[in-house]
DNA sequence: GCCGATTTGTCCGTATGTATC
DNA sequence: CGATACATACGGACAAATCGG
Protein backbone atom coordinates (compact mmCIF):
# COMPACT_ATOMS: atom_id res chain seq x y z
CA UNK A 1 0.00 0.00 0.00
CA UNK A 2 1.65 3.76 -1.32
CA UNK A 3 2.22 5.60 2.05
CA UNK A 4 2.43 8.80 -0.11
CA UNK A 5 0.53 11.61 1.47
CA UNK A 6 -1.13 12.29 -2.06
CA UNK A 7 -2.13 8.87 -2.14
CA UNK A 8 -3.99 9.03 1.27
CA UNK A 9 -5.38 12.57 0.73
CA UNK A 10 -6.61 10.29 -2.60
CA UNK A 11 -7.72 7.20 -0.29
CA UNK A 12 -9.67 9.67 2.20
CA UNK A 13 -11.61 11.90 -0.81
CA UNK A 14 -12.58 8.89 -2.46
CA UNK A 15 -14.24 7.03 0.51
CA UNK A 16 -15.90 9.96 1.62
CA UNK A 17 -17.58 10.10 -2.46
CA UNK A 18 -18.28 6.75 -1.75
CA UNK A 19 -20.05 7.29 1.24
CA UNK A 20 -21.67 10.04 0.64
CA UNK A 21 -20.30 12.94 2.36
CA UNK A 22 -20.49 14.61 -0.85
CA UNK A 23 -23.60 14.55 -2.78
CA UNK A 24 -23.79 13.93 -6.57
CA UNK A 25 -23.19 16.85 -8.66
CA UNK A 26 -22.00 18.61 -5.60
CA UNK A 27 -18.47 20.56 -5.47
CA UNK A 28 -16.47 19.00 -3.70
CA UNK A 29 -14.17 21.83 -1.38
CA UNK A 30 -11.85 23.62 -3.83
CA UNK A 31 -7.87 23.45 -3.86
CA UNK A 32 -7.37 26.00 -1.64
CA UNK A 33 -9.80 24.72 1.34
CA UNK A 34 -8.11 20.75 0.66
CA UNK A 35 -4.48 22.45 1.26
CA UNK A 36 -5.84 23.71 4.79
CA UNK A 37 -7.77 20.57 5.69
CA UNK A 38 -5.01 18.52 4.89
CA UNK A 39 -2.26 20.55 5.55
CA UNK A 40 -0.16 20.15 2.28
CA UNK A 41 1.18 21.81 -0.79
CA UNK A 42 -1.25 22.34 -3.83
CA UNK A 43 0.80 19.98 -6.20
CA UNK A 44 0.00 17.31 -3.37
CA UNK A 45 -4.17 17.95 -3.16
CA UNK A 46 -4.01 18.02 -7.66
CA UNK A 47 -2.50 14.70 -7.42
CA UNK A 48 -5.25 13.32 -5.31
CA UNK A 49 -7.88 14.95 -7.79
CA UNK A 50 -6.21 13.99 -10.54
CA UNK A 51 -6.44 10.05 -9.57
CA UNK A 52 -10.30 10.93 -8.95
CA UNK A 53 -10.52 12.16 -12.24
CA UNK A 54 -8.85 8.82 -13.82
CA UNK A 55 -11.36 6.85 -11.56
CA UNK A 56 -14.24 9.07 -13.17
CA UNK A 57 -15.42 10.03 -9.76
CA UNK A 58 -15.05 14.03 -10.17
CA UNK A 59 -14.44 15.99 -13.21
CA UNK A 60 -12.64 19.50 -12.65
CA UNK A 61 -14.11 22.67 -14.33
CA UNK A 62 -11.28 25.11 -14.69
CA UNK A 63 -12.67 28.87 -13.07
CA UNK A 64 -15.77 26.33 -11.46
CA UNK A 65 -14.55 23.82 -8.63
CA UNK A 66 -14.57 20.34 -8.68
CA UNK A 67 -17.94 18.01 -9.38
CA UNK A 68 -18.69 14.61 -7.94
CA UNK A 69 -20.42 12.35 -10.58
CA UNK A 70 -20.10 9.15 -8.87
CA UNK A 71 -22.66 7.04 -9.20
CA UNK A 72 -23.13 4.26 -6.81
CA UNK A 73 -25.51 2.43 -9.21
CA UNK A 74 -22.69 2.02 -11.65
CA UNK A 75 -20.75 -0.22 -9.42
CA UNK A 76 -19.77 -3.14 -10.81
CA UNK A 77 -17.63 -6.17 -10.88
CA UNK A 78 -14.13 -4.88 -12.95
CA UNK A 79 -12.82 -1.71 -12.62
CA UNK A 80 -10.33 -0.87 -15.19
CA UNK A 81 -7.16 1.08 -14.99
CA UNK A 82 -5.55 -0.65 -12.31
CA UNK A 83 -3.98 -4.52 -12.24
CA UNK A 84 -6.52 -6.24 -10.15
CA UNK A 85 -6.12 -10.21 -9.00
CA UNK A 86 -9.47 -12.33 -9.26
CA UNK A 87 -8.96 -12.95 -5.52
CA UNK A 88 -9.06 -9.30 -4.60
CA UNK A 89 -11.78 -8.67 -7.06
CA UNK A 90 -13.80 -11.12 -5.45
CA UNK A 91 -13.13 -9.68 -2.34
CA UNK A 92 -14.45 -6.26 -3.17
CA UNK A 93 -17.78 -7.62 -4.06
CA UNK A 94 -17.46 -9.47 -0.97
CA UNK A 95 -17.73 -12.87 -3.13
CA UNK A 96 -16.54 -16.41 -2.65
CA UNK A 97 -13.29 -17.35 -4.84
CA UNK A 98 -12.80 -20.72 -6.07
CA UNK A 99 -9.76 -22.01 -8.40
CA UNK A 100 -9.51 -25.03 -9.85
CA UNK A 101 -6.31 -26.08 -11.38
CA UNK A 102 -7.13 -28.05 -14.53
CA UNK A 103 -3.75 -28.41 -16.27
CA UNK A 104 0.15 -27.94 -15.26
CA UNK A 105 2.43 -28.47 -17.27
CA UNK A 106 6.39 -26.99 -18.29
CA UNK A 107 6.63 -26.49 -21.84
CA UNK A 108 9.30 -25.33 -24.11
CA UNK A 109 7.62 -22.03 -26.33
CA UNK A 110 7.06 -23.38 -30.39
CA UNK A 111 6.99 -21.12 -33.41
CA UNK A 112 3.15 -20.97 -32.54
CA UNK A 113 3.13 -20.09 -28.86
CA UNK A 114 5.54 -17.81 -29.19
CA UNK A 115 3.51 -15.67 -32.25
CA UNK A 116 0.50 -16.27 -29.69
CA UNK A 117 1.75 -15.03 -27.01
CA UNK A 118 4.93 -12.45 -27.43
CA UNK A 119 7.57 -15.45 -25.91
CA UNK A 120 10.75 -16.07 -27.66
CA UNK A 121 10.61 -19.06 -29.53
CA UNK A 122 12.63 -21.67 -27.13
CA UNK A 123 11.65 -19.75 -23.94
CA UNK A 124 11.14 -21.56 -21.17
CA UNK A 125 7.11 -21.86 -19.60
CA UNK A 126 5.12 -23.10 -17.07
CA UNK A 127 1.62 -23.26 -18.90
CA UNK A 128 -1.68 -23.54 -16.84
CA UNK A 129 -5.38 -24.05 -17.34
CA UNK A 130 -7.30 -22.59 -14.29
CA UNK A 131 -11.08 -22.16 -13.78
CA UNK A 132 -12.03 -19.79 -11.40
CA UNK A 133 -15.64 -19.43 -9.33
CA UNK A 134 -17.60 -17.22 -7.58
CA UNK A 135 -19.71 -18.32 -5.23
CA UNK A 136 -20.21 -21.96 -7.24
CA UNK A 137 -20.21 -20.90 -10.57
CA UNK A 138 -17.61 -21.11 -13.16
CA UNK A 139 -17.19 -17.68 -14.60
CA UNK A 140 -13.67 -17.38 -16.00
CA UNK A 141 -11.52 -20.07 -17.59
CA UNK A 142 -7.68 -19.19 -17.59
CA UNK A 143 -4.75 -20.28 -20.16
CA UNK A 144 -1.47 -18.82 -18.18
CA UNK A 145 1.74 -18.95 -19.70
CA UNK A 146 4.58 -18.03 -17.27
CA UNK A 147 8.46 -17.33 -17.85
CA UNK A 148 10.00 -19.84 -15.57
CA UNK A 149 12.96 -17.74 -14.95
CA UNK A 150 10.62 -14.83 -13.25
CA UNK A 151 8.13 -17.79 -11.92
CA UNK A 152 10.41 -20.35 -10.59
CA UNK A 153 9.09 -22.89 -8.31
CA UNK A 154 5.34 -22.52 -9.29
CA UNK A 155 3.69 -25.69 -8.13
CA UNK A 156 0.14 -26.51 -8.92
CA UNK A 157 -0.59 -25.92 -4.97
CA UNK A 158 0.07 -22.25 -5.44
CA UNK A 159 -1.54 -22.33 -8.14
CA UNK A 160 -5.00 -22.97 -6.38
CA UNK A 161 -4.59 -20.73 -4.55
CA UNK A 162 -2.94 -17.16 -5.80
CA UNK A 163 -0.11 -17.03 -7.84
CA UNK A 164 0.12 -13.28 -7.63
CA UNK A 165 0.67 -13.52 -3.75
CA UNK A 166 3.72 -15.96 -4.33
CA UNK A 167 4.99 -14.12 -6.91
CA UNK A 168 4.92 -10.53 -5.18
CA UNK A 169 5.13 -11.93 -1.60
CA UNK A 170 7.73 -14.56 -2.01
CA UNK A 171 9.61 -13.82 -5.04
CA UNK A 172 9.24 -10.44 -4.45
CA UNK A 173 8.79 -10.39 -8.04
CA UNK A 174 7.73 -6.83 -8.66
CA UNK A 175 4.43 -6.61 -11.41
CA UNK A 176 4.40 -3.41 -13.09
CA UNK A 177 2.65 -2.84 -15.87
CA UNK A 178 -0.16 -4.84 -18.12
CA UNK A 179 -1.36 -4.42 -21.56
CA UNK A 180 -4.82 -5.76 -22.27
CA UNK A 181 -6.57 -6.76 -25.08
CA UNK A 182 -10.45 -7.45 -24.94
CA UNK A 183 -12.24 -9.71 -27.98
CA UNK A 184 -15.01 -11.48 -28.67
CA UNK A 185 -14.38 -14.67 -29.73
CA UNK A 186 -16.26 -18.62 -30.14
CA UNK A 187 -16.22 -20.93 -27.70
CA UNK A 188 -13.78 -24.16 -28.49
CA UNK A 189 -14.57 -27.79 -26.85
CA UNK A 190 -12.66 -26.79 -23.52
CA UNK A 191 -14.90 -23.55 -22.76
CA UNK A 192 -18.08 -25.46 -23.13
CA UNK A 193 -17.24 -28.80 -21.25
CA UNK A 194 -16.05 -26.06 -18.09
CA UNK A 195 -18.77 -23.22 -18.71
CA UNK A 196 -22.23 -23.14 -18.26
CA UNK A 197 -22.67 -20.84 -21.33
CA UNK A 198 -26.09 -21.75 -22.35
CA UNK A 199 -27.39 -20.22 -24.98
CA UNK A 200 -24.20 -18.32 -25.45
CA UNK A 201 -22.15 -19.65 -28.52
CA UNK A 202 -18.86 -17.08 -28.02
CA UNK A 203 -16.67 -15.45 -25.05
CA UNK A 204 -15.58 -12.12 -23.67
CA UNK A 205 -11.52 -12.94 -23.97
CA UNK A 206 -8.73 -10.55 -22.11
CA UNK A 207 -5.69 -11.28 -23.51
CA UNK A 208 -2.97 -9.35 -21.38
CA UNK A 209 0.57 -9.40 -21.22
CA UNK A 210 2.79 -8.12 -17.92
CA UNK A 211 5.92 -6.74 -17.12
CA UNK A 212 8.04 -7.06 -14.12
CA UNK A 213 10.21 -3.86 -13.42
CA UNK A 214 13.16 -5.40 -15.00
CA UNK A 215 11.17 -4.24 -18.20
CA UNK A 216 10.89 -7.94 -18.76
CA UNK A 217 7.23 -9.53 -20.27
CA UNK A 218 6.90 -12.38 -17.72
CA UNK A 219 3.26 -13.48 -18.21
CA UNK A 220 0.68 -14.47 -21.04
CA UNK A 221 -2.67 -15.01 -19.91
CA UNK A 222 -5.56 -15.47 -21.89
CA UNK A 223 -9.01 -15.11 -19.88
CA UNK A 224 -11.95 -16.59 -21.43
CA UNK A 225 -14.69 -15.12 -19.20
CA UNK A 226 -19.02 -16.23 -19.60
CA UNK A 227 -20.62 -13.71 -21.66
CA UNK A 228 -23.71 -13.20 -18.94
CA UNK A 229 -21.37 -12.19 -15.95
CA UNK A 230 -18.88 -10.24 -17.83
CA UNK A 231 -18.43 -6.35 -17.45
CA UNK A 232 -16.02 -4.16 -17.94
CA UNK A 233 -15.46 -0.51 -17.14
CA UNK A 234 -13.58 2.65 -17.90
CA UNK A 235 -13.30 6.13 -17.80
CA UNK A 236 -12.17 8.06 -20.60
CA UNK A 237 -11.72 11.67 -20.64
CA UNK A 238 -11.25 13.46 -23.87
CA UNK A 239 -7.85 15.31 -24.92
CA UNK A 240 -9.34 17.60 -27.45
CA UNK A 241 -10.07 16.85 -31.21
CA UNK A 242 -7.55 15.46 -33.90
CA UNK B 1 -5.31 20.84 -29.96
CA UNK B 2 -3.88 21.64 -26.31
CA UNK B 3 -1.21 23.57 -26.31
CA UNK B 4 0.49 23.07 -23.55
CA UNK B 5 4.05 22.78 -23.18
CA UNK B 6 4.09 19.47 -21.25
CA UNK B 7 1.53 18.38 -24.72
CA UNK B 8 4.29 18.88 -26.83
CA UNK B 9 7.15 16.95 -25.25
CA UNK B 10 4.69 14.15 -24.92
CA UNK B 11 3.85 14.25 -28.43
CA UNK B 12 7.56 14.57 -29.58
CA UNK B 13 8.61 12.07 -27.70
CA UNK B 14 5.67 9.75 -28.51
CA UNK B 15 6.41 10.15 -31.96
CA UNK B 16 10.20 9.55 -31.24
CA UNK B 17 9.12 5.90 -29.63
CA UNK B 18 6.51 5.06 -32.97
CA UNK B 19 9.04 5.97 -35.41
CA UNK B 20 11.77 3.49 -33.44
CA UNK B 21 14.02 6.41 -32.58
CA UNK B 22 14.40 4.14 -29.37
CA UNK B 23 14.62 1.01 -29.73
CA UNK B 24 11.86 -1.57 -27.97
CA UNK B 25 13.63 -1.78 -24.32
CA UNK B 26 16.07 0.82 -24.73
CA UNK B 27 16.22 3.27 -22.03
CA UNK B 28 14.74 6.47 -22.75
CA UNK B 29 17.23 9.74 -21.97
CA UNK B 30 17.41 10.57 -18.28
CA UNK B 31 14.67 13.29 -16.77
CA UNK B 32 18.08 15.50 -16.61
CA UNK B 33 18.66 15.12 -20.29
CA UNK B 34 15.18 16.10 -21.10
CA UNK B 35 15.29 19.24 -19.34
CA UNK B 36 17.75 20.42 -20.90
CA UNK B 37 16.70 19.28 -24.94
CA UNK B 38 13.42 20.12 -23.99
CA UNK B 39 14.44 23.70 -22.13
CA UNK B 40 11.91 23.21 -19.36
CA UNK B 41 12.08 22.50 -15.59
CA UNK B 42 11.24 18.78 -13.67
CA UNK B 43 7.72 18.51 -13.52
CA UNK B 44 7.03 19.22 -17.05
CA UNK B 45 8.95 17.11 -18.18
CA UNK B 46 7.90 14.20 -15.68
CA UNK B 47 3.94 15.22 -16.56
CA UNK B 48 4.92 14.49 -20.26
CA UNK B 49 6.49 11.16 -19.15
CA UNK B 50 3.25 10.06 -16.91
CA UNK B 51 1.20 10.61 -19.96
CA UNK B 52 3.34 7.89 -22.27
CA UNK B 53 3.17 5.62 -18.91
CA UNK B 54 -0.57 6.44 -19.39
CA UNK B 55 -0.74 5.24 -23.05
CA UNK B 56 1.31 2.01 -22.02
CA UNK B 57 4.48 3.51 -24.03
CA UNK B 58 7.13 3.32 -21.71
CA UNK B 59 7.82 2.20 -17.90
CA UNK B 60 9.24 4.01 -15.26
CA UNK B 61 11.72 2.57 -12.94
CA UNK B 62 13.16 4.34 -9.55
CA UNK B 63 16.57 4.67 -9.88
CA UNK B 64 17.03 3.12 -13.43
CA UNK B 65 15.27 5.22 -15.69
CA UNK B 66 12.27 5.05 -18.41
CA UNK B 67 12.07 1.90 -20.50
CA UNK B 68 10.53 1.49 -23.74
CA UNK B 69 7.94 -0.62 -24.15
CA UNK B 70 6.40 0.43 -27.34
CA UNK B 71 5.47 -2.75 -29.17
CA UNK B 72 4.05 -1.72 -33.29
CA UNK B 73 2.76 -5.28 -33.31
CA UNK B 74 0.13 -4.60 -30.38
CA UNK B 75 -1.40 -1.28 -32.65
CA UNK B 76 -4.97 -1.87 -33.04
CA UNK B 77 -7.83 -0.43 -33.66
CA UNK B 78 -9.42 0.92 -30.87
CA UNK B 79 -7.73 2.50 -28.03
CA UNK B 80 -8.82 3.05 -24.61
CA UNK B 81 -8.12 6.06 -22.31
CA UNK B 82 -9.31 8.59 -24.85
CA UNK B 83 -12.44 9.47 -26.22
CA UNK B 84 -12.42 9.13 -29.72
CA UNK B 85 -15.22 9.50 -32.20
CA UNK B 86 -15.78 6.84 -34.92
CA UNK B 87 -14.56 9.23 -38.00
CA UNK B 88 -11.37 9.79 -35.99
CA UNK B 89 -10.55 6.56 -35.39
CA UNK B 90 -11.12 5.68 -38.80
CA UNK B 91 -8.88 8.47 -39.55
CA UNK B 92 -5.98 6.74 -37.75
CA UNK B 93 -6.40 3.66 -39.19
CA UNK B 94 -6.56 5.09 -42.76
CA UNK B 95 -9.95 3.67 -43.29
CA UNK B 96 -12.80 5.07 -45.16
CA UNK B 97 -15.98 5.35 -42.71
CA UNK B 98 -19.60 6.15 -43.85
CA UNK B 99 -22.67 6.20 -41.49
CA UNK B 100 -26.13 5.60 -42.39
CA UNK B 101 -28.88 7.09 -39.70
CA UNK B 102 -31.72 4.48 -40.10
CA UNK B 103 -33.81 5.83 -37.34
CA UNK B 104 -34.28 9.74 -35.95
CA UNK B 105 -36.78 10.53 -33.60
CA UNK B 106 -37.63 13.54 -31.06
CA UNK B 107 -38.82 11.09 -27.96
CA UNK B 108 -39.84 11.60 -24.00
CA UNK B 109 -37.94 9.31 -21.83
CA UNK B 110 -40.41 7.00 -20.24
CA UNK B 111 -39.72 4.71 -17.01
CA UNK B 112 -38.15 2.45 -19.13
CA UNK B 113 -35.77 4.46 -21.12
CA UNK B 114 -34.63 6.43 -17.38
CA UNK B 115 -33.90 3.39 -16.09
CA UNK B 116 -31.59 2.08 -19.17
CA UNK B 117 -30.30 5.80 -19.79
CA UNK B 118 -29.82 7.59 -16.49
CA UNK B 119 -31.86 10.54 -18.33
CA UNK B 120 -34.79 11.66 -15.59
CA UNK B 121 -38.14 10.38 -16.50
CA UNK B 122 -39.54 13.47 -18.87
CA UNK B 123 -36.49 14.28 -20.33
CA UNK B 124 -36.47 15.38 -24.03
CA UNK B 125 -34.58 13.55 -26.19
CA UNK B 126 -33.68 13.05 -29.65
CA UNK B 127 -33.47 9.41 -30.14
CA UNK B 128 -31.35 7.93 -33.17
CA UNK B 129 -30.33 4.57 -34.53
CA UNK B 130 -26.85 4.83 -36.68
CA UNK B 131 -25.40 2.57 -38.70
CA UNK B 132 -21.34 2.46 -38.77
CA UNK B 133 -19.41 1.62 -41.98
CA UNK B 134 -15.86 0.96 -42.43
CA UNK B 135 -14.27 -0.13 -45.58
CA UNK B 136 -18.02 -1.30 -46.99
CA UNK B 137 -18.48 -3.19 -44.11
CA UNK B 138 -21.23 -2.63 -41.33
CA UNK B 139 -19.47 -3.19 -38.27
CA UNK B 140 -21.32 -1.07 -35.91
CA UNK B 141 -25.03 -0.24 -34.77
CA UNK B 142 -25.18 2.65 -32.33
CA UNK B 143 -28.56 3.61 -30.24
CA UNK B 144 -27.73 6.96 -29.33
CA UNK B 145 -29.84 9.41 -27.11
CA UNK B 146 -29.46 12.97 -26.71
CA UNK B 147 -30.09 15.45 -24.64
CA UNK B 148 -32.63 17.96 -26.07
CA UNK B 149 -31.17 21.11 -24.42
CA UNK B 150 -28.15 20.25 -25.36
CA UNK B 151 -28.13 18.99 -28.67
CA UNK B 152 -29.96 21.65 -29.65
CA UNK B 153 -31.22 21.69 -33.68
CA UNK B 154 -29.74 18.05 -34.51
CA UNK B 155 -31.08 16.71 -37.38
CA UNK B 156 -31.13 13.55 -39.87
CA UNK B 157 -28.57 14.98 -41.82
CA UNK B 158 -25.65 16.29 -39.06
CA UNK B 159 -26.14 12.82 -37.94
CA UNK B 160 -25.07 11.26 -41.01
CA UNK B 161 -22.21 13.33 -40.52
CA UNK B 162 -19.96 13.85 -37.21
CA UNK B 163 -22.53 14.40 -34.76
CA UNK B 164 -19.46 15.42 -32.38
CA UNK B 165 -18.10 17.73 -35.09
CA UNK B 166 -21.44 19.65 -34.62
CA UNK B 167 -21.35 19.76 -30.92
CA UNK B 168 -17.97 21.11 -30.32
CA UNK B 169 -17.48 23.79 -33.40
CA UNK B 170 -20.85 24.79 -33.49
CA UNK B 171 -22.64 24.38 -30.68
CA UNK B 172 -19.81 24.61 -28.53
CA UNK B 173 -20.40 21.60 -25.79
CA UNK B 174 -17.07 20.84 -24.40
CA UNK B 175 -17.20 16.78 -23.38
CA UNK B 176 -15.45 16.17 -21.17
CA UNK B 177 -15.56 12.70 -19.46
CA UNK B 178 -17.25 9.33 -20.25
CA UNK B 179 -17.71 6.55 -18.40
CA UNK B 180 -18.24 3.03 -20.25
CA UNK B 181 -19.17 -0.47 -19.79
CA UNK B 182 -18.29 -2.91 -21.89
CA UNK B 183 -20.23 -6.18 -21.88
CA UNK B 184 -21.79 -9.12 -24.52
CA UNK B 185 -24.92 -9.44 -25.31
CA UNK B 186 -26.72 -11.81 -27.30
CA UNK B 187 -28.34 -10.22 -31.07
CA UNK B 188 -31.95 -8.96 -31.37
CA UNK B 189 -33.46 -8.62 -34.71
CA UNK B 190 -32.16 -5.45 -35.47
CA UNK B 191 -28.52 -6.37 -35.50
CA UNK B 192 -29.52 -9.54 -36.79
CA UNK B 193 -30.62 -7.48 -40.05
CA UNK B 194 -27.95 -4.76 -40.20
CA UNK B 195 -24.79 -6.83 -38.89
CA UNK B 196 -23.74 -9.68 -40.83
CA UNK B 197 -22.87 -11.45 -37.71
CA UNK B 198 -21.91 -14.66 -39.46
CA UNK B 199 -21.93 -17.60 -37.23
CA UNK B 200 -21.81 -15.42 -33.88
CA UNK B 201 -24.99 -15.13 -32.04
CA UNK B 202 -24.59 -11.95 -29.71
CA UNK B 203 -22.19 -8.87 -29.72
CA UNK B 204 -19.60 -6.94 -27.91
CA UNK B 205 -21.34 -3.70 -26.80
CA UNK B 206 -20.38 -0.65 -24.95
CA UNK B 207 -22.93 1.15 -23.30
CA UNK B 208 -21.63 5.46 -22.34
CA UNK B 209 -22.74 7.77 -20.89
CA UNK B 210 -21.15 11.17 -21.71
CA UNK B 211 -20.84 14.56 -19.38
CA UNK B 212 -20.19 17.74 -21.09
CA UNK B 213 -18.46 20.65 -18.32
CA UNK B 214 -21.14 21.50 -16.93
CA UNK B 215 -21.39 18.22 -15.59
CA UNK B 216 -24.73 17.63 -17.05
CA UNK B 217 -24.91 13.82 -18.69
CA UNK B 218 -25.95 14.83 -22.19
CA UNK B 219 -25.09 11.58 -24.20
CA UNK B 220 -26.43 7.87 -23.77
CA UNK B 221 -24.77 5.99 -26.50
CA UNK B 222 -25.23 2.11 -26.90
CA UNK B 223 -22.68 0.87 -29.44
CA UNK B 224 -23.23 -2.65 -30.77
CA UNK B 225 -19.99 -4.15 -32.15
CA UNK B 226 -19.82 -6.96 -34.93
CA UNK B 227 -17.42 -9.22 -32.84
CA UNK B 228 -14.84 -10.67 -34.90
CA UNK B 229 -13.91 -6.84 -35.98
CA UNK B 230 -13.97 -5.74 -32.17
CA UNK B 231 -11.16 -5.18 -30.34
CA UNK B 232 -10.22 -3.06 -27.28
CA UNK B 233 -6.42 -2.04 -26.14
CA UNK B 234 -6.44 -0.75 -22.50
CA UNK B 235 -2.76 -0.41 -20.74
CA UNK B 236 -2.99 -0.97 -16.48
CA UNK B 237 -0.79 -0.36 -14.31
CA UNK B 238 -0.91 -2.07 -10.87
CA UNK B 239 -0.80 0.19 -7.98
CA UNK B 240 0.20 -2.07 -5.31
CA UNK B 241 -2.07 -4.55 -3.21
CA UNK B 242 -5.32 -4.39 -1.39
C1' DG C 1 29.38 -4.65 2.34
C1' DC C 2 29.83 0.24 1.97
C1' DC C 3 29.91 4.64 -0.35
C1' DG C 4 28.93 7.91 -3.78
C1' DA C 5 26.90 9.11 -8.22
C1' DT C 6 22.84 8.73 -10.90
C1' DT C 7 17.90 8.40 -11.52
C1' DT C 8 13.21 8.45 -10.38
C1' DG C 9 9.52 9.56 -6.53
C1' DT C 10 7.48 12.84 -3.41
C1' DC C 11 6.65 17.32 -1.63
C1' DC C 12 6.88 22.21 -1.02
C1' DG C 13 6.49 27.22 -2.34
C1' DT C 14 5.66 30.56 -5.80
C1' DA C 15 4.32 32.87 -10.05
C1' DT C 16 1.46 33.40 -14.00
C1' DG C 17 -2.34 32.19 -17.17
C1' DT C 18 -7.18 31.33 -18.07
C1' DA C 19 -12.02 30.50 -17.18
C1' DT C 20 -16.11 31.52 -14.31
C1' DC C 21 -19.09 34.36 -11.83
C1' DC D 1 -13.78 44.83 -13.25
C1' DG D 2 -12.32 42.04 -9.36
C1' DA D 3 -12.53 37.76 -6.73
C1' DT D 4 -12.35 32.90 -7.06
C1' DA D 5 -11.04 28.52 -9.02
C1' DC D 6 -8.45 25.46 -11.73
C1' DA D 7 -4.21 24.91 -15.25
C1' DT D 8 0.51 25.35 -16.27
C1' DA D 9 5.23 26.06 -15.23
C1' DC D 10 9.43 26.91 -12.58
C1' DG D 11 12.91 25.89 -8.97
C1' DG D 12 14.44 23.64 -4.96
C1' DA D 13 14.75 19.99 -1.34
C1' DC D 14 14.89 15.40 0.32
C1' DA D 15 13.82 10.35 -0.05
C1' DA D 16 14.34 5.86 -2.21
C1' DA D 17 16.17 2.68 -5.51
C1' DT D 18 19.97 1.28 -8.56
C1' DC D 19 24.56 0.61 -10.00
C1' DG D 20 29.55 0.73 -10.16
C1' DG D 21 33.86 1.14 -7.76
Amino acid sequence: MPKAKYYKIYQNLKTKIETGEYEFQELLPSEHQLITTYDCSRNTVRRAVSALVADGYVQTMQGKGVRNIFQPTLQTSFILGGIETFRESAARNHQVPKTEVLYFAEITADQKISSRTGFAVGAELYYLQRLHYLDGKALILNHNYFLKDVAVGLTREIAENSIYEYLENVLHVSIVTSKRIMTVEKMTEIDEKYLDLGDYNCLAVISSQTYNSDGIMFEYTQSRHRPDYFRFQDNATRRSAI
